[in-house]
RNA sequence: GGCGGCAUAGCCAAGUGGUAAGGCAGCGGUCUGCAAAACCGCUAUUCACCAGUUCGAAUCUGGUUGCCGCCUCCA
């Protein structure tokens, strides 16, 4: 199976061939840490969690660093607001990262490094650079000099001459060009700072990525992520400096994801439309968070909007009643050693077609159809049971890629009956009570009296199921 | 001004040369006392529009229209 990724350094599907036969290195752009995380960074950090999944599922032996940008302008803002230091306001951000995406059931990266653990390497990378006649100082600072670089543009399709007609950045006369950018930057009193040749300062924006990189990575590496925004200047400038220290390669693959809207709208402070992970949670599963994301290719953008968050529940819960049902009716409990079916190899197809996990959600209901029309058989074939232990069993294996269905159905269901039942301040006994009530109506042949039962159930957003087995209600949600 | 993307059913969304996945909603049916769930069938002769290339185009080329993003901190 080939695995193709769309390199955005190139602006094609190109074939994926590591550096290095089984293995793949990945550098992702981590948040700055200065307010809490957006709906926009789950997808970016969800999208790369899938494909860092999908290579070990692969076999790959994978390395994904993902950064934490832990000095900044913004931090140092948000700790004057706050009246904190701006370590603090960090660490503040870094814990509620975790809070969220460990919520959002997103793995740990190989590596998580933050900047202002990288001080000495980010100076040494900065001395390289004004060692080979890249940077130059103004005083305390120091500035990258992109005329130098002649590359500079490749990425994002730019050229030097064609931004500078219609610019809108800060004339700084000191600049040699406008589109220099800082690589070290002085102290103002006050301001959290490293001893550097240049004086006490902090790393510009750029730099961090590149020394630590570089570190972890070594000078070219497979692939490198980030929300198509980082496109320019950060990862040109990324580029810029990484490959001018070592005149190589300094990625094979560009990967970014799209944005998200919110009801079509671009998040912006103007709109004050940031829709927080936090608060998303608070109304919707996290993996219905999960599927939704997922459901789009991740380059496109794609629009939340509440219906679509109904329907991803709706889709999700689909997929766990159909485990729960394959459970009950066969007992069988997942089983990853299982040999990996049709349903996984057509996942894998999809996944290997710049990871699109889209078409791979329509593979996953497509099996789920096809299960649920096996069980609908009254006895079930020898074969016939193989097959669906085959189906089950790559339904969770498609899972552990997509981060979904971690969860026992029951445990599942359970939880979230639970919560709308302490929700609606309903006790679950009153309900059995009512549904033993109407099973001897309808022993009775009473249907008067058990479709009234049933509509004050209904009432209650309470439905019911009578099975062979017996009646089983469930919340709707 | 420069660079780039998108336009597929009522809605969401795959599909990059071989005759339109999947989900939601809707309708009809099987099952059921009736329902619910599940399943089956139906719902785009057609992919914004106009030309062109080709035996063949949603897919390639040119043009038109409409949306959107980046170029400034941004996932």
């Amino acid at each position: 199976m080939a695995l193709r990724v769309f390199n955005t350094l190139g602006r094609k599907k190109e074939l994926f061939e590591p550096l290095e036969p089984g293995r793949v290195r990945i550098y992702v752009c981590g948040p700055t840490v200065y307010d809490a995380c957006h709906i926009g960074h789950a997808r970016s950090v969800v999208v790369f969690d899938v494909i860092a999944r999908y290579f070990k599922a692969k076999g790959f032996d994978v390395t994904y660093v993902r950064n934490f940008t832990d000095i900044d302008d913004k931090i140092i803002n948000k700790a004057n607001e706050l009246g904190i230091d701006s370590k603090a306001v960090a660490e503040k951000y870094i814990k509620e990262f975790y809070e969220d995406m460990d919520a959002l059931n997103v793995e740990r990266a190989t590596i998580e490094p933050k900047a202002t653990e990288h001080i000495n390497q980010i100076i040494q990378f900065v001395e390289k650079l004004i060692q080979k006649g890249f940077a130059y100082r103004i005083n305390g600072d120091v500035y990258y000099s992109v005329e130098k670089f002649k590359e500079y543009g490749k990425l994002s399709g730019r050229r030097l001459e064609d931004m500078e007609a219609g610019a809108r950045v800060d004339i700084d006369e000191r600049k040699q060009n406008p589109f220099d950018f800082v690589l070290w930057k002085s102290a103002k009193p006050g301001e959290p700072a490293w001893e550097s040749p240049w004086g006490m300062g902090r790393p510009g924006w750029h730099i961090e990525c590149s020394a630590m990189s570089n570190e972890y990575l070594g000078e070219t590496f497979d692939i490198h992520g980030g929300g198509r925004d980082l496109c320019f200047p950060h990862h040109e400038n990324e580029i810029a400096q990484s490959e001018s220290v070592s005149g190589k390669l300094f990625v094979k693959y560009w990967v970014h994801n799209g944005f998200v809207n919110i009801n079509q709208e671009k998040m912006s402070k103007s709109l004050g439309n940031f829709l927080m992970i936090k608060d998303v949670l608070k109304t919707y599963h996290p993996e219905v968070v999960r599927l939704f994301l997922l459901s789009n290719h991740y380059r496109s953008p794609i629009d939340f909007t509440d219906k679509a968050l109904d329907e991803a529940k709706i889709g999700l819960d689909k997929i766990y009643a159909l485990l729960e049902r394959i459970e009950k009716k066969m007992g069988l409990k997942p089983d990853q050693n299982t040999e990996s079916g049709d349903c996984w190899q057509r996942f894998c197809e999809a996944m290997d077609d710049d990871f699109n996990s889209a078409r791979g959600i329509g593979i996953l209901f497509d099996t789920v159809r096809s299960i649920n029309r096996f069980l609908d058989q009254n006895k079930l074939s020898g074969e016939t049971k193989k097959n669906i232990q085959s189906n089950h069993s790559d339904i969770l294996r498609i899972g552990n890629v997509l981060g979904l269905l971690m969860e026992q159905p029951k445990v599942y269901f359970e939880k979230k009956q639970t919560q709308v039942l302490e929700q609606k301040s309903i006790n679950p006994d009153v309900i059995d009570k009512m549904v033993k009530e109407r099973d001897e109506a309808r022993k009775a042949k009473n249907w008067e009296k058990a479709d009234q039962i049933r509509n004050q159930l209904a009432d209650m957003n309470i439905v019911l199921k009578d099975r062979g087995e017996g009646t089983v209600w469930k919340i709707n949600d």
